[in-house]
DNA sequence: CGACGATACGGAGGTAGCCTCCATATTGTC
DNA sequence: GACAATATGGAGGCTACCTCCGTATCGTCG
């Protein structure tokens, strides 16, 4: 208990100190590369530019999911936390509304995210790196959703999951062909209204 | 006139017998893999099933999306002509949400296609072949969001871009990671509900 | 009918990216 | 300082894209 430790489950022995530097060095040129060219990206590239070899970058991160979600694990807890921010909104409908203008900043981190994360969202595949991301997600939506609705400023047939399906699909098209702000902006008031009532 | 020739630009000569073969059968195998693997599928496959090589489908269709503006043009047809069927319902509202459906139900022919068609609704380029089905698409939903908007049962600040983009995005939802029927009852359900007024 | 120019064909070949495998190198420990 | 455990890297096998050009097929005209 001294040491930190992941509580259950935990398959992490200690890295050796190579490992430990080159896991960080890929980590910080993969968030340049998925910033400037999305998620598909060349991940030889990232190991080129990383200075390792592609079995390197490959026994780190085995798959490109796993790469996206170590990545994503910082901006998660982020933007979880920020609840905490949002939570100081004295208005339900309000904190709601900011809560998924968040969440679609969220989704809109690197082009190509939706994708993955859409996918993770229903498959509830529990080896898939990107479910735990999801799952917080939905939860955090459902806080936001049950004081709306309590409020009366959400119906009471929308669930915290079609929310997120919501917030994703917007970023989605935000990151698809570069939607201009008006068409973006529409979206939101669509959905907006869509789950209040009048 | 008497000739059935496309009446404006039409750089088309005659094909000779051979290509217009050839053509064809491309169009078929690719119709059949497009459904059965989504629009990422191997174009060398295509043409290796239709018995050309890589350079007659790269000649006939340049790239991807021509292919898959080809394969589109039949059923863009088919759905712009369900125009007549729908119109016969009295209620706009009715109208209107039969509409979304059939531009729901087109957008997910083929997994994959939601991308490419927000790209070209976006970009408006000459150039895309894409371009053609979505400007006819977003043409049709004009005539029902009018007709909705003056019944009263669409918002007056709703464009026809915006509904559009929405079947886009829920086709989107669809094909992506296959979400369950509820999730896509419900992303309907917000929609609709978005763009009616109470 | 035959031959000649125009049209179309096909597949080899260069490029790029994925992922695996294992001989070699580095690290930590005793 | 030496040995076992751990980690490395890049060659290599694979799939797919797309282009290029020598060759084959077509259609027409004499």
């Amino acid at each position: 208990m001294s040491t930190q430790r992941s509580p259950q489950a935990a398959p992490e022995r200690k890295l050796r100190a190579d490992a430990v530097r080159n896991r960080a060095g890929i980590l910080e040129v993969a968030q340049r590369h998925f910033l400037a060219h999305g998620i598909g990206t060349s991940l030889e590239a990232i190991a080129k530019e990383a200075g390792v070899g592609a079995g390197t970058l490959y026994r780190h991160f085995p798959t490109r999911e796993a790469l996206l979600a170590a990545l994503l694990q910082r901006r998660t807890e982020e933007v979880v936390a920020s609840r905490d921010r949002i939570g100081q909104v004295g208005d339900p409908g309000e904190a709601l509304r900011e809560w998924m203008r968040a969440m679609e900043d969220y989704l809109s981190s690197y082009t190509g995210l939706p994708g993955p994360l859409a996918a993770a969202a229903q498959e509830r595949d529990p080896d898939n790196p990107l479910t735990l991301p999801c799952e917080q997600l939905i939860t955090a939506t459902q806080e936001y959703l049950h004081a709306a609705q309590q409020a009366g400023v959400a119906h009471a047939w929308v669930r915290p999951r079609d929310l997120f399906l919501t917030a994703v699909s917007i970023a989605w098209v935000r990151g698809a062909g570069a939607a201009d702000d008006d068409s973006i902006a529409a979206l939101r008031r669509l959905d907006e209204s869509g789950y209040r009532p009048a």
